[in-house]
DNA sequence: TTGCTCCTCACGTCACGTGAGGTGGC
DNA sequence: TTGCTCCTCACGTCACGTGAGGTGGC
């Protein structure tokens, strides 16, 4: 039997973490001094101590791993489990590096100043629209956004009700959260069809006045429009009065505008892309703010 | 102006983020309401905000990021800092990466049934000798360790000095702590020479009674053969009563004993690597502890 | 006996999230 | 006026790190 600090150093586990497994009850003492107190671990704890570390190292948190090792899991499924860990491990390090590429455009683009971005801004009215929706939270926007597009697509296309406009997003948030926006992604239809448990079938209101600004390049720059449009918005003396839209006005990868999405949406050719963000506006009252 | 919860929305951060860079000072809104306290932003505000946000995501803690916007730089060192940090961080996923796949080594070797190691330990005397070493602070092990070997053997080497023995490490710390690990590395020498402000001269002690364990393959083979040696020690009825070492017998791509550590030392066919490590032992007073 | 090892609180970390409870704005 | 927006505490998060102050072990 070892003493915490000789254990510790044999498996290369802090003492605190040795004691905080204990306090958690993932990984308790086979003996603890009833005088002193003392913790004696054994070198039977040795394969239970290994899969605490293998599985926090996989990203689990202590909860999760405590759990994990009750059901008892063979090594094989254990393994099975790490796989499946590691994809999604090398998922996120992919969409970590474009979000660090992202940084770099940040960085190139909005930094300095931010006139140069040469956006127009106009203040137009937006026609009441038939469309099959769905609304839901999702958090990894681009990639769930297009297999919405795809089932809304195929849902009214097996209708035959497809109008000939462009699809476009809704952002019900009405401020930022990080764990993931209230979209709603709408196709626009010719006629009143049936909806189904996911999809709904409504009309979006038309709105006087929204804000609308024409951008061309894939999601990431977004940001910038949005960037350029609040200081069209501030030097204007508008402010905001409802939900953003953002309409996808061409977004094959051949420069035609598809009904039908293709994968080449997420991955060609982005440059090709056009969007135009719409926010509906009302001038603001009394004297424009001093600046 | 725009009010917390538009500036929210349209720059994807959060009123509670913004409320905190407040209260840092990292950005202050451009008004705050004396009667009301409300916080008012303006658009002039979106290149610092922009900066923020992207340093933040580049891994600087909050408080770096003040600094870093105290300083003034222009968007060129920003974008130098970036370009670093983002080698930075590919390097830390390699080192991801690996630690993962020895997640997998550590499941399938250490899970089930470490019996089946199949390590001989043997106590056996430890003579004296001299070395030249360096001792600090290391986090990086692998790495950090393969330099100062290199260091080390050119220093013996331009002073005609070098021992045939084999190099090694002994590991100071008692217990295991997270940030780094009290290491000395050494290289055995035949006579006392002079050493320098990094490079100290010194006689090891001899130990009476070392439990010694050899295994093959690279440093992520330590780990099992650590828990080998506690297997042993337990069932033997020994404790511990010294600092670890790690002899490195064969390390040469070659299969060669050298004195002079190549690249290959650290990439190239770590399963022909021969280490061993020696652990001062005495046996447990009183009555074998029952099972 | 002395110092050494181990113990248990208790608080700190970091960047916010999550209510509670309250006031100004339109 | 009513509800709505924004406010300020204050505490929680997660996996420990870092002392403070104290006792058993050899």
């Amino acid at each position: 039997m070892f003493k915490i600090r000789d254990f510790s150093r044999f498996t290369r586990v802090t003492m605190k973490m040795l004691r905080h497994y204990d306090e958690l009850g993932l990984l308790k003492p086979v003996t603890i001094d009833p005088e002193s107190g003392y913790r004696y671990y054994s070198s039977d704890q040795l394969p239970r101590l290994n899969r605490i570390i293998a599985l926090k190292d996989l990203g689990f948190s202590l909860e999760q791993v405590g759990r994990l090792l009750d059901e008892n899991l063979s090594g094989e499924e254990i393994r099975g489990m790490f796989r499946m860990r590691q994809a999604e491990i090398e998922e996120n390090l992919r969409l970590e590096q474009a979000r660090l590429s992202q940084v770099d455009t940040r960085l190139r683009y909005l930094e300095q100043n931010p006139q140069h971005l040469n956006f127009d801004v106009v203040v137009r009215d937006v026609a009441p629209v038939m469309v099959a929706s769905i609304r839901l939270n999702v958090s990894n926007e681009e990639q769930q956004v297009f297999r919405l597009f795809e089932e809304l697509e195929i849902y009214v296309a097996a209708h035959q009700a497809r109008a000939y406009s462009s699809p476009f997003v809704i952002y019900h948030d009405e401020e930022f959260k990080e764990d993931g926006a209230d979209i709603e992604v709408a196709v626009p239809i010719q006629e009143w069809i049936q909806g189904n448990d996911r999809i709904t079938v409504r009309e979006v209101l038309g709105m006087p006045g929204m804000a609308c600004l024409v951008y061309t390049g894939g999601y990431d720059r977004t940001d910038e429009a949005l960037n350029a449009l609040m200081i069209w918005i501030e030097a204007n003396g508008y402010r905001s009065c409802g939900p953003l839209r953002e309409v996808f006005l061409r977004f094959n990868a051949d420069g035609a505008q598809g009904f039908y999405l293709p994968k080449a949406f997420l991955t060609d050719r982005k440059e090709l892309f056009v969007s135009e963000i719409q926010l509906p506006v009302e001038k603001v009252q009394g004297p424009k703010p001093r600046r």
